[in-house]
DNA sequence: TTAAAATACTTGCATGTACAAGCAACAAAA
DNA sequence: TTTTGTTGCTTGTACATGCAAGTATTTTAA
């Protein structure tokens, strides 16, 4: 029975998205306790380090699309986090007073995340990992716009 | 303006969603001439190497919860490739003929997804992250489990 | 200077996934 | 035997994300 689930994830294809939903699941258990969902979280830390981004900067950062940026900026910017700033075709992302009020605790849930997963996994071991999935990804995007 | 991707990128968490998502990416475009997502092929997949296997089950192997294999199962069903007999409260699924002759295209789609990610990658460290990834996998599921 | 192409962002729509709640069937206890 | 709990699966709903197409602005070329 364990072994049907050993051969068919001996794709990574499979191993790397099931890695990747449950840490996923982690990220916004120890998000909760900013309210937002963990991307929201990141987008708010990647303005707290450098202001007034535009979103298809935002989007290379963060390694997502821009109209899925643009959705998390929309939501940010309901609920008072953010505020955008438009000149011709050039959008910048600002955080408000609430958005810069609001960036201890997410780095708090950050951090928490950060433990959390280190704790199980090896600080060393996530270390290497995160090294070789980010380095991974780059090779993969490279492929992608290639083709 | 790299420098603010790669910190943020140095969290486990986004390294490991950006891959997947490449990796999901890569999987769709290859299980395209199945006419399948990616998640869909899979499930004839496991379902060739064992009939009859109840969702739960299905579940499990493919560390997907109950409900997305619902899902996943409906909509096969609905294509024709899959048929559900229940029993009780039991539910088994198996291929249909359609869904048995589907099969070869779908190993195809597999080997060529196995091939093109190996080429890029490198076979070696493929085997080892898948390795990595899926004995990660359990490890956080454990956690999640004991909470 | 006007037309064409490129860029930056946004919207419509689709999809995979999960959670919570429901329902049906079975098991255990009274 | 009835009641109570537990299990297995399905549905309602929500959400993050992406693609394709749209709009508005800027640049380039004629």
């Amino acid at each position: 029975m364990e072994d049907l689930r050993q051969s068919f994830c001996s794709c990574l294809y499979y191993s790397a998205n099931a890695f990747s939903r449950l840490l996923t699941k982690m990220g916004d258990e120890e998000f909760a306790i900013t309210g937002l969902a963990t991307s929201y979280g990141f987008l708010l830390l990647t303005l707290g380090k450098q202001e007034g981004q535009n979103p298809s900067s935002i989007a290379h950062t963060m390694q997502l699309t821009p109209s899925t940026v643009t959705r998390l900026v929309e939501k940010l910017e309901n609920k008072g986090f953010v505020r955008r700033e438009s000149a011709g075709r050039n959008t910048q992302v600002f955080l408000t007073e609430k958005g810069e009020a609001h960036l201890p605790v997410v780095q708090k849930a950050w951090s928490n995340l950060y433990q959390r997963y280190t704790e199980l996994l090896g600080e060393e071991w996530s270390k290497n990992m995160t090294g070789e999935l980010f380095q991974a990804a780059q090779t993969l995007e490279e492929e992608g716009t290639s083709v």
